[in-house]
DNA sequence: AGCACGCCGACT
DNA sequence: GTCGGCGTGCTC
């Protein structure tokens, strides 16, 4: 009897997302297993599509069945686990499998049929497109690409002709699968023209498209940049690059894919450090746990300086010695060469480590090496979570509480979430780490669903920084008007004279440059979307950081004409600059979105920074993450409190998780720290906890407030959107889905609370409005159930939706 | 999505 | 007879 495979389809709508059953056909009995990927005929044309067998089963209740066509590769792409998790998913995040398969595979493997149409016997007397299908087959040599072919007939008849023709015998439909990826080669373009006439062509205005100079400048800073990093950094398609070769700038050429990206570097052997108490005690529990091969979640939450790096890795370590491997999870930031040294250092060729800038060919190179278990630690950002490791023994997530974890497109989930399931199906353990965890994480372990470990003390048994607040209100009326306050001021100049280094940390979000008239007060904002346009100094551009819009700054305001408008608000830039006219012949280095665009500038400023002992360092959220400075012994926090009056209720949890690792950057060395907060809300809990590296106390006054306006943990919010160019049929829609959301809460026992629809605050975005909805519930099931109701039944009404609808459960932005 | 089917009016 | 427009229904 023939076996029956359930296929997930890929590519499709949520609408017809779901397992189909094809019969296995005897040659290919032996070839398919679950997990394998198949080509199947699928739809009325029975074209053939892609799928992936998610299970094999003896029967099936449903008639007709068609068979499996080809089977793609030679070994399953899914494990079973996989495929678990992709259920999971699927289910937790109302998305498609399409959408979780995209996860778990390296990109651009999946398969693309191309049609050729092949003349046979030339017939002279058909008549309409019959007759023009033959006469341009017969004119271009009696072959075409039949989506080519397509194009020229343009007829909706043209499927149903060529079916005609090929009855007739006339023509036959050759049909090749390839995938795209074994390629060991990728596109770059690079410059052909004299730089210095580019150059001179730009500030000539000669070129008029802002994204074609964008391209140039970017190849002059870089030999050669892959043509899919350009378009995927610059925001711009294929067309403005070919544009640059048809004018002559640029050409392309094939670059051959490096296959180790760290071959040529050598990285020192580092061993195992002699634990200190607290360290050995966290280690002695942990491995006691990973003996029991059993799924278990541990919290490990140790401050700044504790040495948790030291415990991964010796836990990576009893990992390997049990013949299992470990997945560790660091924020997309930290992926720095530092962190990858510590990795390699320790476990050599046994490390994985993936990344953001990796190409396609790399991707899939590493991809296959962790599938066929030749690794043993895959280090990466969130997406590692799914690194195809076959048998797991430890997942750790580094910086837990990092926003970053959490995906905003589709599927939008959680890698924590994702990494507790996982472990789940394959019994590993769970670690989380951080120094600041999330009050949702910390929560778990107050009630006993994380095992809680504390690390209390600096690993090179230093204290922590001293911390100052100052209350700039005070310096205000004292007649200061700079952007140092009197005491930091003074703290810096002491630093300079003492040769030791100082980190300005500003928190750009909320404080980003903008350009305002000093006269009429307008701001200038992106035509496309509803925020203000930034203001870059560097080439004297305004980009709206949503969509990438940009245009030169206005000699005078677009309003009122008078030409008093200047940026508002302090960049990092203008830090800088001041730091320079302060402190005469003070070092200064910043680190920003700006300066650490280009590849590998990330790690040449920190390497300059720490090398040439630079006096100063100004930067944004990227200088408070894991780096270590020995000789830094100043952090200055410029304006601590900008980030809490931004309308997400967890504003402060962010505050004090952001100063507390900044400050966590002072006095790594064997001198003493010195933080010095500047703030106009000195009272806020969030800083005064922060400044007194006082965890708890955060907590306590944290969760109350949580509980008491019922935000996680204590209840699941969902955002719901709706968007399109019409906001009328916009907002038409967000009532009418959410009518729907309260009618499918009827019944349910939880609690809960539909807020909206309002205008979201991002109320348009690429020319769409948006309105959102937001949902309070106290059962995740609850919650999922109506969710999957409304879109369910929102997908299936009506033909075409000139509105948009996502949903995003438990987001952790709620801007 | 992508295709088929059905119905209708238009053109040749 | 054949084409193109439009609406509807289905995908193992």
């Amino acid at each position: 009897m023939y076996k029956i495979a359930a296929v997930v389809i890929s590519n499709c709508t949520r609408k017809f997302d779901k397992e189909y059953h094809y019969i296995i056909p005897c040659e290919l009995k032996d070839a398919i297993n679950t997990g394998n990927r198949v080509i199947v005929p699928f739809g009325k044309g029975n074209r053939h599509v892609e799928g992936y067998v998610f299970d094999i089963i003896e029967k099936s209740e449903i008639e007709g069945l068609k068979k499996i066509k080809d089977v793609v590769d030679s070994k399953p792409l899914l494990s079973s686990s996989m495929i678990r998790l992709a259920k999971w998913m699927k289910k937790r995040y109302i998305c498609t499998y399409s959408d979780v398969i995209k996860c778990m595979l390296p990109p651009g493997i999946s398969v693309k049929s191309s049609k050729t149409v092949v003349l046979k016997k030339y017939e002279e007397n058909l008549r309409g497109n019959n007759g023009k299908i033959v006469e341009v087959l017969n004119s271009c040599g009696g072959k075409k690409d039949y989506e080519e072919l397509r194009e020229i007939i343009n007829s909706r008849t043209f499927t149903k002709n060529i079916k005609n023709l090929q009855e007739l015998g006339v023509v036959d439909v050759v049909e090749e699968f390839t995938t795209g990826v074994n390629k060991k080669y990728y596109k770059a373009a690079f410059i052909i023209k004299p730089v210095e006439e580019i150059i001179e062509e730009i500030e000539a205005n000669e070129i008029k498209s802002i994204k074609q100079i964008r391209v140039l400048e970017m190849l002059i800073e870089n030999e050669y940049i892959s043509t899919s990093d350009i378009m995927r950094f610059l925001g711009v398609s294929s067309s403005v690059l070919n544009a640059l070769k048809k004018k002559g700038y640029i050409d392309y050429k094939e670059i051959e894919v490096k296959r180790d990206p760290h071959e040529n570097t050598v990285f020192e052997k580092t061993f195992p450090l002699e634990p200190t108490r607290e360290q050995a005690d966290v280690l002695e529990r942990t491995k006691k746990i990973m003996d029991e091969g059993k799924f278990k979640e541990i919290l490990l939450h140790g401050v700044t300086g504790s040495g948790k790096t030291e415990v991964y890795l010796q836990l990576i370590q009893k990992c390997i010695d049990k013949g299992k491997q470990a997945i560790v999870l660091v924020p997309e930031i930290s992926l720095t060469p530092q962190m990858v040294a510590r990795f390699k250092g320790r476990f050599g060729n046994d490390v994985a480590v993936l990344h953001s800038r990796l190409s396609l060919g790399e991707r899939y190179d590493q991809w296959r090496v962790i599938r066929d278990g030749k690794i043993k630690v895959v280090v990466g950002a969130r997406s590692a979570v799914f690194a195809p490791v076959n048998n797991l023994g430890l997942i750790i997530i580094d910086e837990e509480h990092e926003t970053s974890y959490k995906s905003e497109i589709n599927p939008k989930y959680h890698a924590a979430d994702v990494a507790r399931i996982r472990c789940k199906i394959e019994n590993a353990v769970l670690l989380h780490g951080s120094a600041t965890p999330s009050v949702e994480t910390y929560y778990r372990a107050k009630t006993g669903k994380i095992e809680l470990m504390e690390m209390k003390k600096r690993a090179n048994d230093m204290v922590l920084p001293k911390a100052y607040i100052v209350d700039m209100r005070d310096e205000l009326s004292s007649g200061n008007r700079t952007v140092f306050s009197r005491k930091l001021s003074q703290e810096i100049k002491k630093n300079i004279e003492e040769n030791q280094q100082t980190i300005i940390f500003l928190n750009r979000r909320g404080y980003a440059s903008f350009i305002l008239c000093r006269n009429c007060g307008h701001s200038l904002m992106c035509p496309n979307c509803s925020i203000t346009l930034t203001y870059h100094a560097y080439d004297k551009r305004l980009i709206c950081h949503y969509c990438g819009y940009t245009t030169k700054k206005p000699d005078a305001c677009p309003k009122c004409k008078s030409t008093y408008i200047r940026s508002f608000g302090i960049g990092t830039q203008k830090i800088e600059e001041e730091i320079k006219n302060h402190f005469e012949g003070a070092t200064v280095l910043r680190m920003d979105m700006d300066t650490t665009m280009r590849k590998n500038s990330h790690e040449k400023i920190l390497k300059t920074f720490k090398e040439e002992n630079i006096n100063v360092m100004v930067g944004t959220q990227m200088v408070a993450k894991g780096h270590d400075f020995p000789n830094v012994t100043l952090v200055g926090v410029i304006a601590a409190d900008s980030l809490l009056n931004t309308g997400d209720f967890r504003a402060t949890e962010k505050t004090f998780q952001l100063i507390t690792q900044v400050a966590g950057r002072a006095g790594r060395g064997k001198v003493e720290g010195r933080v010095v907060i500047q703030t106009y809300n000195t009272e806020n809990f969030s800083i005064v906890c922060a400044c007194n590296h006082d965890y708890n106390s955060f907590y306590e006054n944290e969760i109350l407030l949580r509980e008491q306006l019922l935000y996680p943990p204590f209840t699941n919010l969902a955002s719901v959107i709706l968007s399109g160019t019409n906001e009328k049929m916009v907002i038409d829609k967000a009532n009418k889905v959410a009518k729907k959301i309260h009618e499918s809460f009827k019944g349910m026992k939880g609690i809960y609370k539909v807020l909206g629809p309002l205008r979201a605050p991002l109320s348009k975005i690429k020319n769409k409005y948006r309105w959102r909805i937001i949902i309070k519930c106290e059962r995740l099931t609850e919650l999922l159930e109506v969710l999957t109701k409304v879109t369910d039944d929102y997908y299936n009404s009506g033909r075409k939706n000139s509105v948009s609808l996502s949903v995003d459960i438990n987001p952790v932005n709620m801007l």
